[in-house]
DNA sequence: GTTGAAATTAGTACGAA
DNA sequence: TTCGTACTAATTTCAAC
């Protein structure tokens, strides 16, 4: 089998690891499916919903496991009910040669739900939860300031989370039948399609693998 | 496992619901923080990690499903494993009045894993998961400009994802016990801290609960 | 809210196709 | 590999305290 080599940018899921383990199938991402609808899910019944016997779904859970396809379970959560319903975007600009000192104070960071490294005007996202805007604010101010990695950030609030699955499949893909509208490459508006892939660039690759 | 380890796709991602259900003691807010490591744990174990009885695990449990506080339990995968270990962020600027049809279209689009309304310069902040660039460039030229309600885009990629947390929650905080640095309030940079609270967001409360 | 029992189910280890 | 079965160990449920 030939070696997939995915190219360098291709950063995605923090996992330096490089060299593929198993070769997922129509029946691995059929698990996958039903994994993420009900990660507590029995084997047994799982063997059932995909359709294979008690045994492979064993061996195949495992595999998948065992192989880090399966990262780990978890729960998704109310965060109005937990008391953290205010959620807030901040894009950072890092200082550069300072990205291991960034990584380092966002550990101490536990109100971070999420935080990737990205191109584009800023150098990195952060989604926070909080209980009000006001320790948003006190966030941003007093323990984002206070790091001299960062140089600059800029606050924006979530008013809705429309839409949160917990992972997309490749298989998914192909599911909505609903049609393509006709073709309507002609845009009036400029801005439409921007993409960026420049900016303070330098020093991200310092980041990668510190650990 | 029997009924209450089973969890269909009964949570919506966002659901507008407003009222307490129960009030979450530190007990709770414990059992979440074994559950967001652990989802897969039996009730068993999970009594024993957070010190009450199993019969109070199980009650404790079920109350916090059925309350809502927890949505559901899922799993958290490779992307790079399954092939879609591009990822990255579409920002997007709705026209005014067609919320409704961008939401109805977003359904329409399987590689989307999350969307947010927000504040500031842009409307909405979609991420997506694709195999590679090209199908990046694919899906904001072809699917997302074709969209009416799509008046503009800004595209960014994601180069490493730093930090991903299931949640957060209150309890988190204090664990830190890193010391704070020596109050450093001074800063040389002007535009830190800027926030956007403005933009385009009369159409934005035709968004909540059309569905 | 807690313990301790029984009943059910899950997980493992073999064969055989 | 996958399947089917038997065996072992664990969990869940339900009882009483």
């Amino acid at each position: 089998m030939s070696e997939i080599s995915r190219n360098a940018g291709s950063g995605g899921a923090s996992s330096g690891r490089i060299g593929i383990g198993l070769e997922l199938d129509a029946t691995h991402l059929k698990i996958l499916e039903v994994l993420r609808e009900n990660g507590r899910i029995s084997v047994s019944a799982l063997a059932e919903r995909v359709g294979i016997s008690r045994a492979s779904a064993y061996t195949r859970f495992e595999a998948l496991r065992a192989d880090g396809a399966i990262k780990r379970f978890t729960a998704e959560i109310d965060h109005v009910r937990t008391g953290l319903g205010i959620t807030a975007l901040i894009f950072v600009t890092v200082r550069q040669q300072m990205w291991k000192q960034f990584r380092a104070e966002l550990a101490r960071m536990p109100e971070v739900e999420y935080c990737a490294i990205t191109t584009g005007q800023h150098d990195a996202m952060i989604l926070v939860r909080m209980a009000d805007v006001a320790e948003v604010h006190a966030m941003v101010t007093d323990r984002l300031a206070g790091i001299p990695a960062v140089k600059a950030t800029e606050t924006v609030f979530i008013l809705d989370e429309v839409l949160k699955r917990p992972y997309v499949l490749p298989s998914d893909r192909g599911k909505p039948r609903s049609a393509r509208r006709g073709a309507q490459e002609t845009q009036g508006d400029v801005p439409l399609g921007k993409m960026r892939f420049v900016g303070a660039a330098e020093g991200r690759a310092a980041l990668r693998k510190d650990e």
